[in-house]
DNA sequence: TATTGTTATACTCTATAACTATA
DNA sequence: TATAGTTATAGAGTATAACAATA
């Protein structure tokens, strides 16, 4: 394509995320799930049961827009929302048996579209490419 | 922080992209300035005279979204919009001189947010980051 | 028929402020 | 006073369809 623009690493940045993020996205469409939902069910999964506040910060989303997307979570049956006993202003999250089915489902979605977004890069490439997307983080 | 959700490659990759995004749309709102203004502007000192539609593509930018820019940065006097004599649908693109003296400023904004989006990195890294970038785009 | 620029529209993502109930 | 969850709202970014003029 002969791109100036993708001379800037913020712009070639920038515009793999959007690819990575459109092609997420596209793979869960096309199989009636929620990319957003598979995250928050794979993060209550690894570290088990989590504050909405807590979510919301590994998910680096703001806590009032996790209210909207628990609240179809809940309401499909894959997210219990119970109240903490020790700090009633709290609810705590844990995932369902129906969580768990879909967040299987979910995770083929992501190896398949992971290849998808990867597909010009070697096994190699691709381990290099995620270390140092994590080392630009800072995490 | 220690976030499974970074272990996917996919999910690190959107994370970083916002952060980019973020980091230059952030440094151009203190100057003033707009982010996407600029890479129109470099796109067009680069490559010389373009139609409208092609800055878009080199962009990744719905045709549709361009017209407002371009209204706008027409009416700064950055760009001009010159009808295409040999084909009377198209407008050719071209910078003015009121228009380089903002690319120039822009530049000095994206050096300095390149900097902090990729503080983490040394020089090696960060052009390896920007390689793999380019190879998984496709470029 | 197909393409360029244009208008209008809508949806997602993200950000913010303010409220309530608790601490 | 500070925090967790909530509600409401707005803005940026992105995507789509449809139209007029032209090829």
């Amino acid at each position: 394509m002969d791109n100036p623009l993708l001379g800037m690493p913020m712009f070639a940045t920038v515009r793999l995320g959007r690819i990575a993020r459109a092609t997420v996205s596209g793979a869960f469409d096309q199989e009636g799930l929620s990319w957003r939902t598979h995250f928050a069910l794979y993060c209550l999964t690894e570290l088990g049961e989590l504050s909405q506040r807590e979510l919301a910060d590994h998910l680096t989303m703001d806590r009032s827009d996790l209210v909207k997307m628990l609240d179809e979570v809940e309401t499909a049956g894959l997210v219990r929302r119970a109240p903490d006993p020790s700090d009633r202003r709290r609810r705590i999250l844990s995932i369902t048996a129906a969580g768990k089915d879909q967040l299987q489902r979910g995770k083929d979605v992501v190896d398949r579209a992971t290849d998808e977004f990867l597909a010009h890069l070697n096994g190699n490439e691709r381990e290099q490419l995620h270390q140092l997307t994590l080392r630009a983080i800072g995490a």
